[in-house]
DNA sequence: TTCACTTATTGAACTTGTTCAATGTTTTTA
DNA sequence: TAAAAACATTGAACAAGTTCAATAAGTGAA
């Protein structure tokens, strides 16, 4: 059950079966049917999760009602609003189960444990938080950068597997396009083949 | 000289005088130009900074030769390209005075050699880069949902002080918009008034 | 002080993307 | 399996933003 996230530490950091067995240890399971939230808004982050199997959504609702897509995540990926979690005020995001899915979550107390008692613990988040502070100026680039068109071809591009389970509406909002231009997009690829 | 670095680490860590003496005696002094680049395009970073005077844009050249500015940073404001410096691998950002500036420089063997002595400079990296990256969500979410006037807008009033120091064209790379058509943006705030 | 250079403004024509409304298709759910 | 709900497509009118070219204004550097 914990496999998933056994691998997916020793990517980033080295641990002895002693200390991957402690930390592992520190995080509950938890089943969520799709539809329902993980997080709303206004509630305080209380997790840092690892899905292990589905596919969720973080997002915000602007003042205006639409909707922006942060990110999704798929099985091996971490979700957490770490704004909310480490400073424990009220989230700006929602995540949702897109389908019926399981994560391994720990609270923040068992976090805290785990940095003083497990050095490495320190150094596999400073490294995870790294990584995605990385591929999201990459994404900030090419949002400035590039028009929506290569957008969704770079988006199918880069997650195939991801692309496959969502629909137009999800990655519009994840692109930052309406959902009528997203379809005139998918039109004009089609007719260009 | 180091004081604006020490009052930095202080809002983020706590450090006795000897560690904190110690960590910081690893960083070197260096004067740079105005127009003169601290990293360029296809060198591995080799540091990282922290502005004691000055100003630096930190941007990015794509395939049509448009350039998108990923931050500015001040006084008090740490610079690199953590991809590059981290991973040890060749930029695909220009980092450039905009001022005659001052910036303490830590290469990576002195900051691995910091992690390992110092466990608290661990937790100080990893609570800065959670806070830039969270920034930057925010950043991501305002431009995904935000029209150009009201991120225009939103940038004076949350960096004024930088604002006064920056021209037009390096607003309008920040912001993801020609020059022109920010001074029409200008134009029409100027005219509502 | 002058010359070169960079920055800022403006207008016109154009491209990209939005909005709204209508219609068709697929998926859920009772 | 029928009805409801969510998703996708399309067109027309519109708004946001770009491009290009011309001109003005500000800023060095010699």
């Amino acid at each position: 059950m914990t496999e998933l996230l056994k691998n997916n530490i020793s990517k980033h950091i080295t641990l002895s079966s002693k200390e991957m067995e402690d930390f592992c240890n520190l995080f509950q399971p938890k089943t969520i049917q799709k539809k329902h939230f993980l997080l709303s808004e206004h509630e305080v982050c209380k997790f840092e999760g690892f899905v292990t199997k589905g596919l969720f959504r973080v997002y915000h609702i602007d003042t205006n009602g639409f909707e922006q897509i942060l990110y999704f995540a798929i099985e091996n990926w971490w979700i957490t609003d770490i704004d909310s979690f480490t400073n424990e005020k009220p989230s700006q995001l929602f995540i949702e189960a897109l389908e019926d899915s399981e994560v391994l979550l720990i609270n923040k107390k068992d976090k805290e444990f785990a940095y003083e008692n497990l050095p490495k613990v320190e150094k596999l988040f400073r490294v995870m938080t790294q990584k995605t502070h990385v591929a999201l100026q990459r994404r900030m680039i090419d949002n400035l950068s590039k028009t929506a068109d290569q957008r969704y071809i770079d988006f199918i591009e880069k997650y195939p597997q991801l692309f496959q389970r969502l629909t137009n509406l999800q990655i519009a909002a994840y692109l930052g396009i309406s959902h009528e231009f997203l379809s005139k997009i998918r039109k004009k690829i089609a007719n260009k083949k």
